[in-house]
DNA sequence: AGCGCTCATTGACCCAGGTCAAGGTCCGCA
DNA sequence: TGCGGACCTTGACCTGGGTCAATGAGCGCT
């Protein structure tokens, strides 16, 4: 609900070294490793870095879409809005996400960085070369546009039929299992670490709750035992299977 | 809310001749018509036309997803089932709707016939090898996909942020908009035939809410006399524009 | 170390929409 | 042409989560 976003100079544009693509820590989580090691220049000479301050949004809802985005650091948030201000979050965009599927000729959502974030931008036209040169690249966006559609219809029934203790459970489970294989689950009762780089407002935003049911909620399943929250940003799982019963309604 | 689908022989699956898509009346509105005609029983050969009564599941969430197929006749709902019945459901497949985008290894939605429907079916592999084939049937489905990628966005703010008032109009202005040009529209207050294939629950469960609010929000509607409601599966929209307005959250 | 800001928590109250219940309408079928 | 069943409407009441308001906690800045 912040009312204006501050004109901060937000946006670092940095050219481009010979083959950043090579060296990018990204590359394993995201699409362009598809791409052959010994193609990667081309890859490199269609985009440049953009650095995205906190809180700058750095694509807007409704604007012409002519770039698109490879996220390779921090996290942003994906929004919609109502004219009265009224908001959803559609997702959030972390290390590896290919942000600008949800496109027509213009965005369909907003972006803005929840923290220091980095992103590879291509042009609509430099984009669609590198799907000409690469079928592969155009294979897999496909194969991530169906993950996403799958993502997607999963939310549309949390919001559309879970109750607000179910799309908390049903948010910290799906936060837990992103993490990159943590060694210590598969067994029933081991503790996760849970990060969340948004706040209450965001998550509320995106579960269609308000700050206080989230934060109520949250306080419950901790009087509960389910959980523990250290901090603002972190939350502990101390019984993963029980709230997965719980987001899957089983609980 | 209907507990059992009854076991007729509802499925119906009838053997191919020689060039059944050319003479496809659907192949304008699906991704069919990015193949050339020429090239067209290469499509026939690889697929066959099945037939699915109304009532009938003909695809089961959970179940491996052996199929792809292609609305050629009728309308479906596609929807998602928590442990206990809650439904909901997530979009209205109609005549050129692609279905099995959003897909894993297993079906992430079950569809069932609202009408008499035909599909066109294509088996995993066999849909892999058209690809090979024809680069452009791929580039559509990514195309097909990011639409539908907006949609499902688009429908997470309804379900997450909007009024019941504000869902029922965009229910029927969307509806409204997806009848093929009717010429009658663009002036303001033309009213606009709405066909609705779906159940009251059907609506319901698409839009987050039950059957008696969605009869409720009609009525309302038509006391206002924004709509007409000749008979239980058509809708009069007297007032477009105003309905579209309320929609959008403006009124 | 204390000010001021943003974010989170908690409580008291309220209301949009859910639940429960009683008809009403339509239609296919004998 | 009247019966049975599916679907829809309407009313009375209830409740999960929203609203409003006060307080607390963390943190950067001076």
């Amino acid at each position: 609900m912040t009312a204006m976003t501050r004109a901060r100079p937000l946006v670092i544009d940095s050219h481009r070294d010979a083959n950043v693509c090579l060296t990018c820590g990204a590359r394993a989580l995201s699409v362009c490793h598809v791409i052959d090691e010994a193609d990667l220049d081309k890859l490199s000479a269609a985009s440049v870095t953009v650095s995205v301050q906190p809180g700058h949004t750095f694509i807007q809802e409704g604007d012409p879409a002519e770039h698109f985005f490879n996220v390779t650091a921090g996290t942003s948030k994906l929004y919609k809005l109502l004219p009265d201000g009224r908001r959803q979050v559609t997702g959030f965009a972390g290390v590896g996400y290919f942000l600008g599927l949800a496109v027509s000729s213009s965005y369909a959502f907003s972006a803005e960085a929840l923290e220091p974030v980095k992103v590879c931008r291509f042009s609509r036209t430099k984009l669609r070369g590198l799907l000409d040169d690469f079928p592969a690249l155009e294979k897999k966006l496909l194969e991530v546009a169906s993950n996403e559609l799958v993502v997607a219809q999963e939310q549309m029934l949390l919001l559309g039929r879970k109750t607000a203790r179910e799309r908390l459970a049903s948010f910290l489970i799906a936060r837990a299992n992103m993490i990159p294989h943590c060694p210590g689950r598969g067994a029933a009762n081991v503790a996760e670490r849970i990060q969340l780089p948004m706040t209450r407002g965001d998550i509320a935003d995106y579960l269609g709750l308000t700050i206080e049911t989230v934060s109520r909620t949250l306080s419950k399943l901790r009087a509960e035992k389910f959980i523990e929250i250290p901090n603002n940003s972190e939350i502990v799982l101390l019984k993963h299977d029980a709230v997965e019963d719980i987001a899957t309604g089983m609980a």
